[in-house]
RNA sequence: GCCCGGAUGGUGGAAUGGUAGACACGAGGGACUUAAAAUCCCUUGGCCUCGCGGCUGUGUGGGUUCGAGUCCCACUCCGGGUACCA
């Protein structure tokens, strides 16, 4: 009787949904586990097998969880906002929800044939006004709340407002960028407006003019995690910085606690580093410059301040807001050009040029406030204005980029810092500048003699003791640019009055998207949404026309999965206590700055909100590798229709040609359907090798173009979704990058028709009642372990070989007895789903094998009597020794010694050492 | 430039200081079959050898250790992140 994967995967799919065997419900009596996949966005072009990669691995151990006695939460939803479908809009005219929800049903039928134990009674979609008015929720209490930085947490805004009748500014330790500092005589003096200006210098959503990146091609700003090396992430446009009135988060307000989060959390060193770096703490100091003839002082950030006696310059970033003041009329039309210059180039023209130094004098001059020290003030555009306070104090002997300008400018270099052990030399002869901070001060007054670190902590001391500076950490994390000159996204539950924006009342949410005639902006270059009739609340203010971020709907999405439906509120208090938060969550590492990051963040407000009982989202992290594609090519003579095989191409001139990955089995070309493939290669010719073309390979992209896209759907045809599913897992550890090579799938298969056919034979179901042997039960236990063993550390691949193992043995034993073969089926069902519980079923069961419990080896029966010992001399191993394994260790030692073929390698020498480790290896020493 | 990964047969990979190459793919040989499919058996890192067996071997060069693919140092190459971040 065969092995029948069309007649079985089907049936029990359709049992799945029928009985909805995965269905979580809250339930305290038991211990809760929540799995979660980074869920997807619907492309058109549906699913190739990379995708279901990481939702393989995370099935497997979600219905591992369930074996072992928890109560498993594995939702599944669509992240289903996004450029592509709104982009297919501009083209076409189709809604981009037509095209949403097309492809939403396309990969809900792909998803569903790999068996997925998914309760998608919870699924939510971010296009669904039942579930953006969430979205929109949490951005109205964003907008109401300011940080105290002495509580580290967030606050209604109500609070900070009766603190500034009060107290004015001096009453809150706000995470601010109000440069004002305000009285409350001040405060209560101003109008609605004045108050809500200020105001907007305080709420942790907020509008205010920023340098955006821009790209003209899509018509949006980006965030700094959507912009890859000047170009946009999605779709490769150029990108511009310009200055423009958009809304933003302020996540930095967060950046410390951020960072510390890390460190309580399960997450790759890789991931945690590229957050560590991109969040970029640093510790240093601001110092404060005077400035020769002006009443303004410059501002300067450090790290170095032990450096300030090896200052020789000041540089300002160009959009500095002192430039125009500071500067010397003889001065102010380099000035100016420059600065309009550096202001005007592309942000990819000056990433190219970071090479090249350029800059101009002010004609103005800084006060060193250590020495009294006269320091010319310079713009150039390698300082930035976005970082630290945009102007720096220049210490090219001990900075290599202040060391290159002052070279280029032929300014002066002073050494501050000598390395251990050497002597103060000219720097005029230097090749660059000593940045490391190891050594001692010299040139450098009261600090001369102490080390680096001694003299930093040494002249914080002493600027903040006369008011000259102070000891500060600068973050290099940016506000998140929350706003998209968008259709397809959610509508900003915010109106305009008098020019200020106010959020609409909770329970006038969702604000739903409006239809418009066109998905373009108008003519006057606001966006879509400018063009929707009625955009306005009905006392007739000014709806919001930005749209927000794809972030925005994909930061909390895990939190509604607890509790989908509450029409109420965005989860209860119960369905979060009881889910907490994801236990194991899997995904992408090219979220690592974005998703990941505001995730984080969003949760972190929800819990100073007390909305959230857990302050991170998530507890496990596992980044699954790309799978890449295998690509195949054909050789062209040059100038000919004929194509050479691969190892006689280099006899030859050729061009390599993409072909169809479907046309290719094992290398080998299939001739006849590549002469059908295109009309121009139907009279091609072949110089074959052994009679058969082989094809060139190449691991690249998957893409349609490079004509290597392998989709799900044709394996699972062919072999099955738990042939597919076991493949996957076995191509190599999880976290791995790998080409996808549907060669190996074949030994997968095979593995499940042995695997049939040991509870079958020609006649049909056979399964004998009967005591199990010792071989038997051992085969078993050693499975079982492993098995445990192997999924504990997320090591996939290992337990289907350890599997194969299993299966192949108890062949070899032809071994049919129930109380073996039934916790095989119960190891083998988080991989390969369909068949378990066919054979469960057949075994006599008549509930799903969900519910049965995972199997426990016992140790006993896995001893053996003897251990067959290699034995080494000197680290090579020469032979082997069966000796039983309780023997003493002098025992073997003898055992050894007088061991027959230990003679030909004692010939002539002595022993020095017998090194005995029981159960693993004997090492002899001999000179 | 800086930070983080990685490099093992023809291929994917296994081996958490203790028998390198498990498990598969591919390849070669054989059995069964009228034939094919399916299935089963044998061989398969390289070199020397009829064989027994030996030598060699985890990117390169050193080191630690009785013993290193695994730990340490230096380097090469590949992949990813980030980049005038003061």
């Amino acid at each position: 009787m065969d092995y029948n994967f069309r007649e079985i995967e089907p049936r029990w799919r359709k049992y799945w949904a029928e009985h909805k065997t995965y269905r979580a419900t809250e339930d305290p009596s038991r211990p809760k586990y929540y799995v979660l996949d980074m869920f997807p966005y619907p492309s058109g072009a549906g699913l190739h097998v990379g995708h279901p990669l990481g939702y393989i691995a995370s099935d497997i151990y979600a219905r591992y969880m369930r074996h072992r006695g928890y109560n498993v939460l594995h939702p599944m939803g669509y992240d289903a906002y996004g450029l592509p479908a709104e982009q297919y809009a501009i083209q076409t005219g189709t809604h981009p929800a037509l095209t949403t929800a097309r492809n939403i049903e396309r990969y809900r039928e792909q998803l569903d044939k790999l068996g997925f134990s998914y309760d998608w009674d919870r699924e939510v979609q971010t296009c669904d006004p039942a579930y953006y008015q969430w979205t929109q929720w949490t951005f109205i209490r964003l907008f109401h709340s300011w940080y105290d930085t002495s509580l580290d947490k967030a606050r209604p805004l109500e609070e900070l407002e009766a603190i500034f009748r009060v107290s004015g500014a001096q009453g809150a330790r706000a995470f601010h960028t109000c440069v004002w500092d305000f009285t409350a005589a001040d405060w209560n003096g101003l109008n609605e407006n004045g108050r809500q200006e200020l105001l907007m210098h305080f709420r942790l959503a907020y509008l205010a003019d920023t340098w955006v990146n821009w790209c003209p091609a899509l018509g949006t700003v980006l965030a700094n995690d959507e912009v890859k090396d000047g170009f946009s992430e999605r779709g490769g446009h150029p990108v511009e910085r310009k200055r423009m009135k958009q809304w933003s988060l302020r996540i930095t307000a967060y950046a410390q606690r951020l960072l510390d989060g890390l460190d309580r959390i399960d997450w790759s060193d890789s991931i945690k580093e590229m957050q560590r770096n991109w969040i970029g703490r640093s510790e240093g100091a601001t110092v404060m410059f005077s400035i020769e003839g002006h009443e303004e002082k410059i501002e300067v950030f450090t790290t170095r301040p032990d450096t300030l006696f090896g200052a020789t310059f000041m540089v300002l970033a160009p959009e500095h807001e002192l430039v125009a003041r500071i500067t010397a009329p003889e001065q102010r039309e380099e000035v100016e050009r420059y600065a309009s210059w550096a202001r005007n180039r592309s942000e990819r023209e000056r990433m190219a040029e970071v090479k090249q130094v350029s800059g101009v004098f002010t004609g103005a001059y800084g006060i060193n406030p250590l020495n009294g020290e006269a320091l010319p003030v310079w713009i150039a555009d390698y300082v930035l204005a976005g970082y630290g306070t945009g102007a720096i104090m220049a210490v090219p002997g001990h900075d290599s980029r202040d060391f290159s300008f002052a070279r280029h400018f032929g300014l002066p270099i002073r050494q501050v810092v000598v390395a251990p052990g050497d002597q103060p030399t000219d720097p005029a002869g230097w090749e660059d500048s000593y940045d490391s901070k190891e050594g001692k001060m010299v040139n450098s007054g009261m600090l001369d003699g102490m080390d680096v670190k001694a003299a930093i902590r040494a002249t914080i001391e002493y600027l903040e003791d006369r008011q000259l500076g102070t000891g500060r950490v600068n973050y290099r994390l940016r506000d998140a640019i929350f706003s998209r000159q968008r259709y397809w996204g959610e509508p900003f539950p915010v109106y305009y009055k008098d020019g200020m924006p106010y959020t609409l009342p909770e329970d006038q949410l969702p604000l739903e998207l409006p239809p418009v005639d066109k998905y373009l902006p108008t003519e006057s270059g606001d966006p879509p949404l400018a063009r929707a009739k009625n955009w306005h609340t009905p006392e007739g203010y000014p709806l919001e026309t930005n749209t927000m971020p794809g972030f925005a709907g994909s930061s909390g999405y895990y939190l509604r999965y607890m509790d989908p439906r509450n029409t109420q509120a965005y989860f209860s208090p119960e369905a979060n206590a009881y889910w907490r938060n994801v236990d194991l969550y899997i995904g992408g590492d090219e979220h690592a700055t974005g998703h990941l990051l505001y995730s984080r963040f969003w949760n972190k407000f929800l819990y100073d909100l007390g909305l959230v009982c857990e302050d991170e989202p998530f507890r496990k992290l596992i980044n699954q590798g790309k799978i890449q594609g295998r690509s195949s090519f054909v050789y062209r003579i040059s100038g000919t229709n004929t194509f050479v095989s691969r190892n006689l191409r280099n006899d030859h001139e050729t061009q390599a040609l993409h072909v169809d990955i479907n046309m290719v089995h094992n290398d080998e070309l299939d001739l006849e359907a590549f002469r059908q493939w295109r009309p121009e290669f139907s009279t091609a010719g072949f110089i074959l090798e052994d009679g058969k073309y082989l094809c060139g390979y190449e691991v690249e992209k998957m893409s349609k173009s490079k004509h290597n896209v392998q989709s799900p759907d044709e394996l699972v045809e062919r072999y099955g979704a738990d042939t597919l599913r076991l493949y996957e897992m076995f191509l190599g550890p999880l976290t791995d990058h790998k080409p996808w090579d549907t060669n190996g799938i074949e030994g997968v298969f095979r593995f499940m028709k042995k695997l049939w056919r040991l509870f079958h034979d020609e006649a049909g179901f056979s399964v004998a009642d009967g005591d199990p042997t010792e071989a038997e039960l051992k085969v078993l236990h050693k499975t079982i372990k492993k098995v445990s063993e192997d999924i504990e550390r997320f090591s996939f691949n290992t337990v289907v070989s350890t599997l194969m193992i299993c299966v192949n043995e108890l062949g070899d034993l032809r071994c049919r007895k129930r109380t073996i073969l039934e916790p095989l089926v119960v190891l083998l069902s988080p991989y390969a789903p369909h068949i378990a519980e066919e054979l469960w079923q057949k075994l006599g069961h008549s509930s799903s094998v969900t519910g049965a419990v995972f199997p426990t080896y016992d140790e006993a029966l896995l001893q053996e009597a003897s251990f067959e010992y290699p034995v080494s001399f000197n680290g090579k191993l020469r032979f082997k020794l069966n000796l039983p394994v309780d023997m003493p260790v002098p025992a073997i030692e003898e055992a050894v010694r007088t061991a027959p073929q230990a003679g030909k390698w004692l010939e002539g020498l002595s022993i020095r050492k017998i090194i005995v480790v029981p159960g693993k290896i004997i090492n002899v020493v001999v000179s």
